[in-house]
DNA sequence: AGCACGCCGACT
DNA sequence: GTCGGCGTGCTC
């Protein structure tokens, strides 16, 4: 009997080989339930090899094979690859990409029942009510049209006896409607027309290919990566397009546009959907049959039949790093994805990251730059608030520039929005008696203090109290103090500063679901609202048109820590959030407090200068040899006690394997040093760009026994540094 | 990941 | 004298 080897979606370090029944035919990516121990686990076929005749191995054979179309040769290409890349087993990148394993099985069926016309020979008040309802319903589920008639089901019972309503089965997850690559696209400007162009050409040609499309904000970037789109679905009638987005961008309003141009939104794939739509999702795409998916960085480990076009909008976004159990840049992955589909990737962004910027000028991506804004919107003025010299009068967080700025601002009709990256009331609250930091249990981060829900919150962990009447470490009354801004600070000082303006808060804790945030944009983007006052959630997307002025209120807060990509990030982020200004016909202006004027980044930003910048950063980089000119990694080590991480930490440094040009830093805490009770203590491994840094990190971790309290975990490409 | 096997404290 | 805590090791 034939062999297969089978990988599993649990964390084991290799494939199991079982014998294949008579009679059943697998092949290499063939989904099958097979025994591991007591029970039949979820499995992928890796190889099938021949009869080993006279082996003695007592194998167990393969219980069934799913019917489904099985995982293309270039997905295990990319599971492996990415095993290899981010030292993780396969078997855990394996369950990634099945996260909705039901998806294997047909869809489940629901009874519906509608009208035949036929007269029942015996009508009843009752029967009369059912079948109105049940014309007027259309096919309905027999709990349905009873509970809209306010009878029992078994009136409807009676007359499907009866002949005068028949039952028929649908499939409950429905597929999705075909989308119209001809349906209408937008006008293009010139240079729209002509890097929409290259990208469809790009797409004919097809093979892989991979751009960069480099284009100012409100520079029509989704209109032109559209037509790439259209080009795919008309060029080949099996070829899928994966388009992804930060978490927070996904959004109504691009579902919105890309119904207006296709006649139907994509399949979407993110962590809010429920258990049936990501089953939907993911059944179509691995059946082929969803052409167009839009999802968060998880999407990209869907099993695609025919991958032809991965398009990674605001690529430079930090949230496409996964920072927890496998961590990945989806970013990265998905250009090595579009290698191995042979398909075309494309990078949008207006602010790319250095390290694409620098493979486009190496010639690995090509780029396509939109530099102008379409009709006769302007960039905004940013203008930098030094907080030296204006700084805010005591206790107050806006400059007198920037206060005279929305009162004239408010006192012309126009909006305004200012930005601060802070949650809630204030960031620290300390006990003026003693001194005392409030923390989160278990975790070294500062309680944040809410003052519209009265609660004290740890933003890292979720935990959350009351604010407690009496300092827990001193028990002094009433000496617990908020320091430092949040947005509700902001608005409480603002209520004063404009009396009756109409003020908004915009922040992950003031709207929940989707349909509170549609209608605070709703209400920004119709003048009902003079000022709103934002978190990150405000920089992306959203277009206000009678919005002219911008607040940073504190620019540095990103500056802090050490991030090897704090002041890359700063820019991205505040030129994105000053872009809200002047998107229609008036001149948009935004004020970028700062205590550091002088920093490379603020003067970029305030010259309106992006290529100096990243020219700046990317020759610092180059001598330091850091990314992208050299490669990173990191461990963290984790347990319970803090002396027995430090002792397995020093037993570990002492077994790091020797490397060409690879240098140890550490161990030291790391940034967050306690989370959950758990003590974390990092290395951070430097190559140069040659090394195969992954290939080390698995052979250091292979020397490590660590003791059962231990936990390793390897960040290649780590975003947060120190 | 499960799950079973295995040794040390509070209960009928 | 047992029930049960979760540490360790195995699953083709």
């Amino acid at each position: 009997m034939p062999i297969a080897r089978i990988l599993f979606t649990l964390p084991l370090p290799e494939p199991f080989d079982y014998t294949v029944p008579e009679g059943m035919a697998l092949e290499p990516g063939s989904y099958v339930a097979a025994p591991v121990g007591p029970y039949d686990r979820l499995g992928m076929v890796v190889e099938v090899l021949p009869d080993q005749p006279g082996s003695n191995r007592k194998l167990k054979a393969v219980t069934a094979v799913y019917d489904v179309p099985p995982m293309t040769a270039a997905m295990r290409e990319f599971m492996a690859w990415t095993s290899r890349y981010t030292v993780s087993h396969p078997g855990t990148i394996l369950s990634m990409a099945l996260r909705a394993r039901d998806a294997l099985q047909p869809s489940p069926v629901e009874t519906l029942y509608r009208v035949t016309g036929a007269v029942p020979p015996r009508m009843t008040p009752a029967r009369q009510r059912v079948l109105q309802v049940a014309a007027e319903l259309g096919p309905s589920a027999s709990a349905d049209l009873a509970a809209a008639a306010g009878v029992t089901s078994s009136v409807v019972k009676g007359l499907l006896e009866a002949g005068a309503l028949e039952a028929f089965e649908v499939e409950t997850d429905l597929p999705f409607p075909a989308p119209d690559p001809d349906l209408r696209g937008a006008v293009l400007t010139p240079e729209q027309a002509s890097a929409a162009a290259a990208l469809q050409e790009g797409v004919r040609t097809g093979g892989y290919a991979s751009y960069l499309l480099d284009g100012v904000t409100g520079s029509g970037k989704t209109e032109v990566y559209f037509e790439a789109i259209a080009e795919t679905l008309r060029h080949d009638p099996e070829a899928q397009t994966l388009v992804l987005l930060p978490e927070i961008a996904l959004t109504q309003a691009i579902l919105t546009r890309f119904e207006q141009r296709f006649g139907t939104a994509p399949a979407p794939w993110h962590s809010g959907m429920t258990p049936k739509d990501r089953r939907r999702t993911m059944r179509e795409t691995m059946q082929g049959r969803a052409r167009i998916v839009i999802g968060a960085r998880s999407a990209l480990f869907l099993p695609f039949r025919k991958l032809k076009l991965i398009i990674v909008d605001e690529e430079h976004d930090a949230s496409f790093k996964q920072e927890d159990g496998v961590t990945y840049h989806a970013r990265d992955l998905a250009v090595m994805r579009a290698k191995l589909e042979e398909g075309v990737v494309i990078l949008a962004s207006a602010t790319p990251a250095l390290e694409t910027v620098v493979n486009a000028e190496a010639g690995r991506y090509e780029r396509l730059r939109l530099s102008a804004r379409p009709g006769t919107a302007r960039l905004p003025e940013i203008e930098l608030v030094d907080l030296k010299k204006a700084p805010p009068t005591r206790g107050k967080w806006l400059s007198p520039v920037l206060e005279q700025a929305m009162l004239a601002t408010l006192a012309a009709g126009e909006q305004s929005l200012l930005f601060l990256n802070r949650r809630g009331y204030a960031p620290l609250v300390i006990c003026k008696a003693c001194g005392e930091r409030l923390k989160s249990p278990g975790t070294d981060t500062w309680l944040t203090e809410h003052r519209y829900s009265g609660r004290l919150v740890c933003h890292l962990t979720g935990y959350s109290i009351p604010k407690p009447a009496h300092c827990p470490h001193c028990g002094a009354a009433d000496s617990l103090m908020g320091v430092g801004p949040g947005v509700e600070r902001v608005a409480e000082e603002l209520r004063i500063l404009l009396p009756g303006a109409r003020i908004e808060i915009f922040s992950s804790d003031t709207v929940q679901g989707g349909d509170s945030t549609r209608s605070l944009i709703d209400r920004m983007a119709e003048g009902e609202i003079d000022v709103l006052i934002g978190t990150q959630i405000v920089a992306k997307g959203h277009n206000f048109p009678n919005l002219t002025l911008v607040g940073v209120v504190d620019a540095d807060s990103g500056l802090k820590g050490g991030d090897l990509r704090a002041g890359e990030r700063t820019y991205q982020l505040l030129s994105q959030v000053a872009g809200r200004a002047g998107r229609a016909e008036r001149p948009g202006r935004a004020y970028v407090q700062t205590y550091a004027p002088d920093n490379p980044a603020m003067q970029a930003l305030a010259a309106n200068d992006r290529d100096g910048y990243l020219a700046v950063e990317r020759d610092i980089r180059a001598e330091l040899e850091l990314p992208p000119f050299g490669r990173l990694a990191a461990m963290i080590l984790s347990a319970p006690a803090a002396d027995l991480v430090d002792r397995f930490a020093l037993e570990a440094a002492g077994l790091a394997p020797n490397g060409d040009g690879i240098e140890l830093f550490g161990p030291a805490p790391a940034p967050l040093s306690v989370i959950r009770g758990r003590h974390r203590r990092r290395f951070l491994v430097k190559s140069p760009r040659t090394v195969d840094l992954s290939a080390y990190m698995t052979a250091w971790i292979g020397r490590l026994k660590p003791p059962s309290q231990v936990r390793i975990s390897v960040d290649i490409d780590p975003y947060s540094f120190l």
